[in-house]
DNA sequence: CTGAAAGCGCTTACAG
DNA sequence: CTGAAAGCGCTTACAG
């Protein structure tokens, strides 16, 4: 492979005059520029990149954490690491995608010995192992997910309890007075999902607010148990007019469910999920959602990063927790009640 | 950030010898050995990778890429990348993921700037533009995937003709008569899915060997469209007692398609679907399949790469292409047609 | 068993 | 506008 020593001999100019044509870092002639870039071309020469971070301690590469958890759903995490691969590929950086079970040991491996210039944290738990290691780490650090603690990191994530208002708010403005609420898994929860109870607690607050019945429950997440549960709380719940879902899984079963029960939305039933819109697609969902935006937070936390490792000065400039707002994307599924409560359909 | 020489100094021992004592490649008295320990683990020295990387000429990093096209089923994608993900870990490397658009050009990228010791290929077509360049580049290369020209790289792929085979073996032996099969899009054929020919190909020449009738019809990637060619086909050949999945998209939208016709597999219609286990319970298809074992796949793949990496004698043993022969997985949606056909059951 | 030195391939002050 | 040299942090022959 061809070094900058073998261009600047071809170049006739020293190794520096040949770097500094290629990064433009200083005024070179025209004519020097141009031998230098015909040297380059001739040989195909490109840098390598350990002896340039070596140099620079900058890599142009970073460390996304990306934990596949049992009780999580799959296909949910893939948008998220296309948001931030492709986004840090846009910003000229390259992704060092570490799935390992034991992230706190994977994170102070790719922090310390320097592979990456800034990491991108998925899947934050409330009090997450992995955030004592990245504050202490010489990189910036982006979240997508709301810690307890969010000193030392930038922080995005979706407002989920605007979220859980929101769902509950469209519902009772159209008539409905009792409402069903799935949850992601309880294991979540323990684990530290804190935007598991963000969006429930702020959809039970709504519904007392506004004086309706909102049964909460936490979904499994996956099937059969999922769709099961779903059958027990529409039999548990017959004058529940709305259902409420913070659940892939419990959102990717529900068409089977209804269909089985002979429920049609929203005639006999409304209903408001929470994911993306590549999700309803890839699904086929047919219901109306808050958009729960995985490409565009994780783009946010990729612009952010970069902007605290390439400019100095941001790198004191105060963290920032930033929420992104609910969107109600309408797909039909929401309509007021109606009238002659309660809901057909049983389990068949 | 504290180096080697930090440990050399702290230790009373020259920066070679404290190299030598970490990596065990020569005899280091055991007080020595000690006393460089003790300074690691008061300096909390791990080595810089830059740095390491420019010196052995070994990064400890694997490139993989992925593309993630409009036509193709995400959430299948991701098995693949976890099972080379995981797999890379355990042998002791890091995964750079690159989704980039062009693949050709990050490829080149990669390996010029040797980021990475090896390249792991998916969705290989049958003429890659990709296979050109990993050819040309130093660092080794293994497919998941099979191109027409396997020269030069390790290629590891389903047996896509025997899966093809084993399907209308399995129905014919049961009596099946009339079979229904249903691709990937054309656009992957189109753009070099070799597998999905592969498939299908073999498909009707085992039924025309069985003097069966084979109705093979190219699927969309996405609902509804998807959907509806189902119950298109459906309509179209209510003789056939067997339908033949090689579809992701397709395998998806199937319960929710048999439902609304009112059929029961296998009582009104044996299916038998192309793909993962994982893929089955994240969906819940209750159809037997043929596994498509992307995680195995990823597996075999990176073994045998890290092979190439790491035994310089496998630098020149010959090149491998390796099928994976398909496994039935059986969930019980196969069975003997009803002796009296045709099917019930038409779209609602 | 250990040390001094060269070298991996870059970038960037320093000097002219 | 250009060059000679130092340095980034490792590893590994070479020498003892």
């Amino acid at each position: 492979m061809a070094t900058i020593g073998d261009v600047a001999r071809i170049a006739g100019v020293s190794r520096s005059t040949a770097s500094y044509a290629l990064s433009g870092k200083r005024a070179i002639s025209e004519e020097v520029r141009e031998r230098v870039a015909a040297a380059v071309r001739e040989l195909g020469y490109t840098p390598n990149a350990g002896a340039r971070a070596l140099a620079t301690s900058q890599t142009m590469v970073i460390g996304l954490l990306a934990q596949f958890m049992e009780d999580e759903f799959a296909p949910a995490m893939l948008q998220y690491i296309l948001g931030v691969s492709n986004t840090a590929r846009e910003l000229g950086y390259d992704i060092l995608l570490v799935t390992e079970e034991d992230g706190t040991r994977a994170l102070r491996r790719i922090t310390d010995s320097r592979m990456v210039d800034g990491i991108v944290l998925l899947n934050v738990a409330e009090d997450d192992d992995r955030l004592p290691i990245l504050r202490a780490a010489s990189q910036p650090g982006a979240l997508v997910g709301l810690p307890a603690d969010c000193t030392g990191v930038d922080v995005f994530d979706l407002d989920f309890e605007e979220a859980g208002r929101l769902m509950v708010e469209r519902l009772h403005r159209l008539g409905h007075r009792e409402l069903i609420l799935v949850s992601q898994p309880e294991h979540v929860v323990e684990r530290g999902g804190a935007y598991v109870w963000r969006l429930q607690n702020a959809a039970v607050e709504q519904a007392q607010n506004r004086g309706i019945t909102l049964h909460a429950v936490f979904g499994s997440s996956g099937q059969p148990e999922v769709g099961q549960q779903l059958h027990a709380m529409l039999d548990a719940h017959p004058e529940a007019t709305g259902l409420l879902i913070n659940n892939e899984a419990a959102a990717a079963a529900l068409p089977t469910v209804l269909h089985s029960r002979g429920l049609t939305a929203p005639e006999d039933l409304s209903v408001i999920g929470r994911y993306s819109d590549e999700f309803a697609r890839t699904f086929s969902l047919p219901f109306s959602s808050v958009e729960s935006a995985p490409d565009r937070l994780g783009r946010m936390a990729v612009r952010q990063l970069v902007r605290r490792i390439e400019h100095s000065g941001a790198a004191t400039e105060p963290h920032v927790v930033r929420f992104v707002s609910p969107e109600f994307v309408d797909r039909g599924s929401v309509a007021s009640p109606r009238p002659t409560s309660p809901r057909h359909g049983g389990r068949p």
